[in-house]
DNA sequence: TTTATTAAAGACAAATGACTCTTAAAACGT
DNA sequence: ACGTTTTAAGAGTCATTTGTCTTTAATAAA
């Protein structure tokens, strides 16, 4: 059960392992993030600037350059980011892959797909980049291995 | 957000449609499926035959031959189903990624994808074909559009 | 026995997703 | 100015999934 692409996991590992970050100030080296995450570097790379350019990171060049959260990330939560990356649709599709979906007459599992569905995106509307950053910083939980 | 792929949900469509057949003996043709539910039939069939290796169909060539469900569709449950067609680990997979979901020390999502899965699990365990199939027959669902 | 009908099997092609590589541009230190 | 470090951009490659096509085999009916 693959929920997310890879490019979309391996962005939102970035993410937290920004979030995750004891200092606030600075950028953070895409090379030491794709090392520690082990995520191919020009993969990682790809997948962040499309964050850049969607205003969720900012990016520096040169020497000790790398990319930063653009925004405090008790204001980034898992919604906002995984429909930026995986389409606005995400949360609206159906199980059966008919169209439509919600509006018309529907598919057999309709009802506790959309359950499943409401429970998730709930979850995804109140866990922030900033409560994960903090459960990963206290050491309870991985991003690698 | 893509649970299944394309062509379990084929192949789940065509069983809900013999699952939903009024009359219970006698062969329902793939093309008669296909053009039903609105999947190319060379698709449908090579779908079918794996369901059928796999004895949750029979089939029968020659004409008014075709494919029928080789066993009770209130034995048949959604769980079985999903993993024979997408894997056995379909639902012990981590949203992140990660291996050794559930052994090791969990990724930052774990505590809600972890309820997530286990409801869908229920779910799947506890919806049979019959079930679905008799919803079709009195008309409140749909399985093409 | 011949012909029509149907599924089985497998080769093949197209589309998508997942990466990889090369070159350029920006910033810094000397 | 120059060389080094680092991200930006985009072309290019590989793998998987999806979908198509052709040929064969089984069955029935004429
Ligand atoms: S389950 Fe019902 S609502 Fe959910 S997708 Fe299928 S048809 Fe649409
Ligand atoms: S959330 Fe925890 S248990 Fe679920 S997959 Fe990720 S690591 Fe494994």
């Amino acid at each position: 059960m693959q929920v997310l692409s890879k490019a979309s996991i391996n962005g939102l590992r970035a993410l937290l392992y920004l979030a995750a970050q004891e200092r606030r100030e600075g950028y953070t080296g895409i090379r030491e993030m794709a090392d520690e995450l082990d995520i191919s570097f020009h993969f990682l790379t790809k997948i962040l600037q499309e964050l850049t350019q969607k205003g969720v990171l900012r990016s520096y060049r040169g020497p000790n350059g790398g990319v930063a959260l653009a925004r405090d990330p008790g204001t980034l939560y898992l919604e906002e980011l995984v429909l930026m990356m995986e389409g606005d649709d995400f949360f609206d599709t159906c199980l059966l892959g008919l169209p439509g979906c919600g509006e018309r007459k529907p598919c057999p599992v309709h009802a506790f797909w959309k359950e499943t569905k409401a429970a998730l995106k709930k979850e995804f509307q109140t866990t922030s980049l900033e409560e994960l950053g903090q459960q990963i910083r206290v050491g309870k939980v991985r991003l690698a291995d």
